[in-house]
RNA sequence: CGGGGCGUGGCGCAGUCCGGUAGCGCACAUGGUUUGGGACCAUGGUGUCGGAGGUUCGAAUCCUCUCGCCCCGACCA
């Protein structure tokens, strides 16, 4: 979206040019707003920016910013820039269409799948519409620095990304077509990393703040970049994607994909070893089933999947009552990719249909035990035969553990990693991400600088990024109440709403004389000046959710008063005209 | 990609089972009365019923194909 590329027509220099504010009369403002939540609208915040006029869908996953939408994307990229350039950070403006040949470098043409877009020109010129920018962010550099001296560098853009998202969803939160301010740190050594990490740390902390969203930072995975440290900033939200896991007492906070737990061990000493029974279990298949059958808890059951890591078939045993975590399966295998095994190789590796694998009797295949396996007493397992399954499993007798980790997702309940308190489950939305990304891509792209004694070095990167739009759409969903939006002030649309309730010419000339005091006074305003009834207007402005709200009507014509309401509390006051402008002044610095 | 649902005026929907003049609310236009929490009266305009093909005297409705959208799942910032 060519949101920064000024794409405006040339206009003559005009003189002595002095807006008239005509523009934001809501009589000649296009600021749709809607009485009924559209059909296909499920989250709160979906509904209310549709409603209130900020945006309209152009087709799945493309969204059209309308004037007042725009405004607010504006005044959050504001922030950004502001507190990335703050940080030291350069700004960029990449190309959007990024020939195949960079992707070809660093081997993510290959690898990215279908999530990116993929382009020719007339000439069969391969090019992809960059779902991100590690590469042509890397060759710039490349091409521009030489020295250690050169560096830490971190260069950022805000711009426009592409992914053929699967499902689109949730509004503007998961778009195909997306702004992201992204950015890369460029530093000779560890250290340097460590430093310009924790800038970007703090910077992020500012900036969420001042776009009056409260995140919550969490651990998370590096994701198949590799690397060591990294930091997610979620919006606590029902309609998350992400599964948080929080610790009450010391605050560790976690994704579910890398949360750790620390495990109980609750193994009943006094049961007794029981002998290896095979049982006969026809269609007993999932985990549910076999506790109904055997009448037995969800922990008493060795639940064995088959993977494919890296196309090679691996087994992973876990109690019944725990979900694997693919992710830490994957990184414990060091494998590049994880998946279900389809049923085929199942059969092949157990020599039985799907349902019945077990570790009893050591399977040829790896295969990777959960901590939990090891505490478990006369358990039940599949036999690796149709229709059998084990009872009285006990590990170290009926197999041998070899290959022991922490193979599964921590849940709401399980013990922090840290204290040894429980954690708690939170759903949250993903506006940020900050980690280390190490020499990937400047191994790949070859980036070299001299170090003091003359030596070739390669520099580490950090990689750092905000959803802007989506950010949008979390500040939405955070501030809002059963009437609209709440905008908090440092990105509402406007700075005051003003509502004119004008019966007779001079009355309308009156509120007039006072919309334009307030424009003259620097202020952006919206004025409803349409001739509606007062109701209408006062639950357009609830929807629109400009904090501040300017009353010209009874009161002012009656004792010369204008009111001020806050949209957030209610409050009201009432404010001579001389005084005015003074009063909105210190009001619109409140929530700053 | 699997499962489910939906496409009818600008928006929200009814009509589809059981074929027979395309409707309702809101919005819109004009005139009038109103004016501090989504006013009222009168008049008016608005539709290739998502698209294509078929069945039929006749299709929004039945059949076939197709496109789009939404939800759940898998997958992912």
């Amino acid at each position: 979206m060519p949101i920064l590329k000024d794409g405006r027509r040339r206009q003559k220099p005009v003189k002595n040019f002095r807006s008239t504010g005509e523009a934001m009369r809501i009589s000649r403002y296009i600021i749709p707003t809607l009485k009924d939540d559209p059909s296909d609208a499920v989250i709160v915040s979906h509904r209310l920016m549709i409603r209130a006029g900020l945006i309209r869908k152009e087709s799945a996953g493309m969204y059209v910013y309308l004037p007042s939408g725009l405004k607010v994307l504006r005044k959050i990229i504001n922030i950004i820039k502001e507190e990335m350039d703050r940080s030291g950070a350069l700004e960029f403006l990449m190309p959007e269409l990024t020939s195949a040949d960079l992707w070809k470098e660093s081997g993510r043409w290959d690898t990215m799948g279908p999530e990116m877009f993929r382009i020719e020109d007339r000439n069969g010129m391969e090019y992809s519409l960059a779902p991100t920018h590690e590469e042509a962010f890397t060759a710039v550099v490349r091409s521009v620095i030489s020295s250690y001296r050169d560096l830490p560098v971190n260069v950022y853009q805000i711009n426009t990304k592409f992914r053929d998202e699967i499902r689109p969803r949730y509004g503007v939160i998961r778009s195909k077509e997306f702004i992201m301010k992204d950015a890369y740190s460029f530093d000779i050594d560890d250290e340097g990393l460590e430093k310009s990490y924790q800038t970007m740390r703090k910077t992020y902390r500012r900036i969420f703040e001042r776009c009056g969203l409260e995140t919550i930072p969490v651990e998370a995975d590096t994701g198949s970049m590799g690397g060591s440290d990294s930091e997610e900033f979620m919006v606590a939200s029902e309609v998350g994607e992400e599964t948080l896991l929080l610790c009450g007492q010391c605050g560790y906070r976690a994704n579910q994909e890398k949360a750790e737990y620390k495990i109980t061990i609750q193994r009943n000493g006094a049961e007794r070893s029981e002998d290896l029974e095979i049982v006969d279990t026809p269609g007993v298949k999932t985990i549910e089933d076999l506790v109904k059958f055997f009448n037995c808890p969800e922990e008493k059951f060795l639940k064995s999947m088959i993977y494919l890591a890296d196309d090679d078939p691996v087994m992973a045993v876990v109690t019944g009552d725990r979900e694997i975590n693919e992710l830490k399966l994957k990184n414990y295998l060091g494998a590049n990719s994880i998946e279900i095994a389809p049923d085929a190789a199942v059969e092949k590796v157990t020599g039985a249909p799907v349902g019945f694998a077990g570790p009893v009797n050591d399977l040829k295949v790896k295969t990777v035990y959960d901590r939990s396996v090891r505490e478990v007493v006369n358990g039940i397992t599949g036999a690796n035969k149709a229709d059998k399954h084990y009872k009285g499993v006990n590990p170290g007798r009926d197999f041998t553990i070899k290959d022991e980790a922490d193979i599964t997702s921590a849940k709401g309940g399980d013990l922090c990693p840290l204290c040894g308190k429980p954690m708690y489950e939170k759903k949250g939305i993903e506006v940020g991400h900050i980690f280390k990304l190490g020499r990937k891509y400047t191994e790949s792209m070859n980036v070299k600088v001299l170090d003091k004694k003359g030596k070739e070095i390669t520099p580490i990167m950090g990689c750092y990024g905000i959803g802007v739009n989506r950010t949008m759409s979390a500040i939405v969903e955070q501030h809002n109440d059963e009437r609209g939006i709440i905008w908090p002030q440092s990105v509402s649309p406007f700075d005051v709403h003003l509502i004119g309730i004008a019966k007779s010419e001079s009355e309308i000339s009156e509120a007039d004389k006072i919309y334009h005091a307030l424009i003259n006074s620097g202020f952006d305003v919206l004025y409803d000046d349409r001739n509606v009834s007062p109701g209408f207007k006062f639950a357009d402005a609830d929807l629109i959710g400009i904090p501040l709200r300017l009353i010209v009507g009874k009161s002012y014509f009656k004792d010369g008063k204008i009111e001020l309401k806050l949209r957030k509390s209610g409050e009201t006051e009432h404010v001579e005209k001389g005084l005015l402008v003074e009063r909105v002044r210190e009001l619109i610095k409140i929530d700053n």
